[in-house]
DNA sequence: CTAGTTTGTCGTGCCCTCGGACGAATTCGA
DNA sequence: TCGAATTCGTCCGAGGGCACGACAAACTAG
């Protein structure tokens, strides 16, 4: 009586559960295999294996591939199975502060349908906007029915502070928002109760965009930096999303680059988006910001300047590049990342910002004489939050397979 | 025949050792408790918890309580198992700068023998040190053997870039020692080649001391400052140590504090190191550094100083502080951990320290508005690595307790 | 066409956990 | 003082799930 609070910490691992997600992800990331070389290589008996592979298809989740080139081995060909590219999808959602995006992929990750809309949803109602995203995820919906796809869970990226296992949006100042069930809210407009959703920032998403099918793939720890209308990093430690302990982790923006810079309007000084957020760039480039412009053709404004020489532009960016230098060499000691990822704005401005932090992380990093660090440029674009959602999304069902329900017919 | 080099990279997980674990993890964690009682908390079968404890109390790590006060409840009284304080032991090992620790813990984390010598290592054989280490370890452990405790591992700190998986210091600037063979070193010494040795970063260790038994118990995330010779910082995320990609995780001593600041050893400007490292403390303290002094008498020095109200070491300490306080802000930002800890030299110099670091936290903390960092004061001493080490051993058995043998009679 | 090799499946047995039944130990109430 | 109620620990049987070995199938090499 007493210890009912302490209901199972762990539901029963039932052991077949984690061996379905060996076999399944064994072959999501080594690719087809014949059931001979899944068991090689994940240790459990050819039969076990046979059994699994069996249950998996019956999911719907693997197949065997149809035909197959002339084996090149004696003995009898292995029948190869393959993540199956239709049956089951992935929903990755994003609500951003000037545009929603909907997309879906298959178990091999590849896009199957998507759906963008521009839209300013500053201060606007989270209801009305969800309700919005909600129509544009039915779209996309039967869009995959007609593919014979069928959506298994979504996942959505908001530019805010996350309360993941509640699903709720706690802080988002861009879109003024606060406390927001953002979960409960979706998964209302969406009428589709069965479909669960999870929730999560959308610096963090992007990250795990690029982790798993971006610039930091095979990579175990990375870091993305997203230049939008702030700076926000999105960190992956050992493949895995990380938070923090209240899920504030990842605050680049408003780390000290300078001790007596700028005020910023945080409260403090030097804070690193005083010199290279959005506005510092194009106050110092002298760019005229018409009010309602999308923070995006600004960028694009910056570049096609820096393009044609302009001193103010290259200048901007010059100071702007060495400051995201100190502060990514700040992160790259602390968290000796494998790869470092510009994406967002910094992405279109990659070319005047590397150089400057490459040379600062050479010139700051202490590990850097030992291992380099890896300084890539995104190249998943606007929607690499929404596809880290939907990678989640992949993610559950290939740790968890019997999860799912077998497709209807 | 092409895939032995991928043989099964989990071992069989058994089942029955994850139960073991599970078991023998709950009462660590939460006490002394009825077998009935386990079974509700972990969600176990009544008669598996029953089979379990049979198992646990065989291998010497669980004992049934003697004699229990007269129960409140009615029915048929339980009887209590807890942690067996007797039987095996775990060995928390620490080669530094200038002394050498050995400590041994029973499982519940209590020490029960310990050993240290002050001796300068500088620049000295890694072979004669971890020999003189080994003799150190022979007399706790026949100490340990009196009280009817068996040593069933042994972890060693070391002040240096670890890799943990071979068991090598590969670099440790302060010893002067490169790619030192550790754990094997050190088992020969020993001549004991059933007990397994671990090698761990000390910082790391002390960080995970302090989250065990010290200022950060039953926090998540944790960063542990120590101010030694130089400035480094052990990094716990989600209850486990961090090490980042390739084990530089943590070099807090060398972020940029102030972009034109002092030239750094590193080769860097305005590192954390040249404002707060135990150098630059003195310099601006004036204090005069005779040759071979301990760096712990220096730090004595110092509080001695600002005791007495010197205002140049007053001065040294508040900017000191202040510099600190703002990497701290850094590292508050990007890892948002529940407590920063301040240890080695910090913990004596906290009364200066601590109020301009939680001054600057406040300040330039993002997430400060909406929960405060802890900032804490390491108890522990000098032995902080060393029982963190000791800490992973237990760790080691209570999360797999069938790989202990039974105790010989 | 035969020997050799590799693959996938089937039957058997073992390990481990669960569930229920039952004796044991204690409190409460008459 | 004694029985009812309650809770605890153990025993026994059942079933899930994996490993092992045997065997048929499929293919190559000569």
């Amino acid at each position: 009586m007493t210890a009912v609070g302490a209901v199972p910490p762990v539901e029963p691992p039932s052991a077949r559960r984690t061996s379905l997600g060996t076999v399944l992800r064994h072959v999501a990331d080594h690719g087809r295999g014949s059931r001979a070389a899944i068991a090689g290589a994940t240790g459990l008996n050819k039969s076990t294996v046979s059994n699994l592979v069996a249950v998996l298809i019956e999911l719907g989740l693997l197949r065997e591939v149809p035909a197959e080139a002339p084996p090149r081995a004696v003995g009898r060909p292995g029948r190869l199975v393959e993540l199956r590219d239709g049956g089951v999808a992935a929903l990755g959602l994003e609500v951003n502060v000037d545009y929603r995006a909907v997309l879906a992929t298959d178990l091999t990750g590849r896009v199957r349908a998507r759906s963008l809309v521009e839209e300013d949803h500053r201060g606007a109602d989270p209801e009305t906007v969800l309700a919005a995203l909600a129509d544009q995820t039915r779209d996309v919906i039967t869009d995959l029915a007609r593919q014979g796809l069928r959506p298994v869970a979504a996942a959505v990226a908001v530019p805010g502070l996350v309360d993941v296992a509640a699903g709720r949006l706690m802080l988002a100042p861009n879109l003024r928002w606060r406390d927001a069930p953002v979960a409960e809210l979706l998964g209302a407009a969406l009428g589709a109760p069965e479909l669960p959703v999870r929730v999560d920032n959308e610096a963090n998403l992007a990250a795990y965009a690029e982790l798993r099918d971006g610039a930091g793939r095979g990579c175990s720890h990375l870091v993305h930096v997203s230049g939008q209308i702030g700076v926000g990093a999105g960190l992956i430690v050992d493949g895995r999303i990380f938070r923090g302990a209240s899920g504030f982790g990842g605050e680049l923006g408003h780390i000290t680059v300078d001790l007596d810079g700028l005020p910023c309007a945080c409260g403090s000084r030097g804070c690193l988006e005083t010199v290279v957020g959005q506005e510092a760039l194009l106050a110092r480039a002298h760019v005229s910001v018409p009010p309602g412009v999308p923070s995006r053709r600004l960028t694009q404004t910056l570049a096609r300047q820096a393009r044609a020489g302009d001193a103010r532009t290259l200048n901007a960016l010059r100071a702007g590049g060495k400051a995201l230098g100190v502060a990514l060499a700040t992160v790259a000691n602390l968290f000796d990342p494998d790869v470092i990822v510009l994406g967002g704005a910094y992405a279109e401005l990659s070319p005047w910002l590397v150089p400057p932090v490459r040379s600062e992380l050479r010139g700051r990093v202490i590990a850097a004489r030992w291992s380099t660090i890896d300084v890539a440029v995104s190249a998943l674009g606007q929607e690499a939050s929404a596809l880290g959602a939907a990678a989640l999304i992949v993610d559950d069902v290939l740790a968890d397979p019997a999860a799912m329900r077998a497709p209807a017919a």
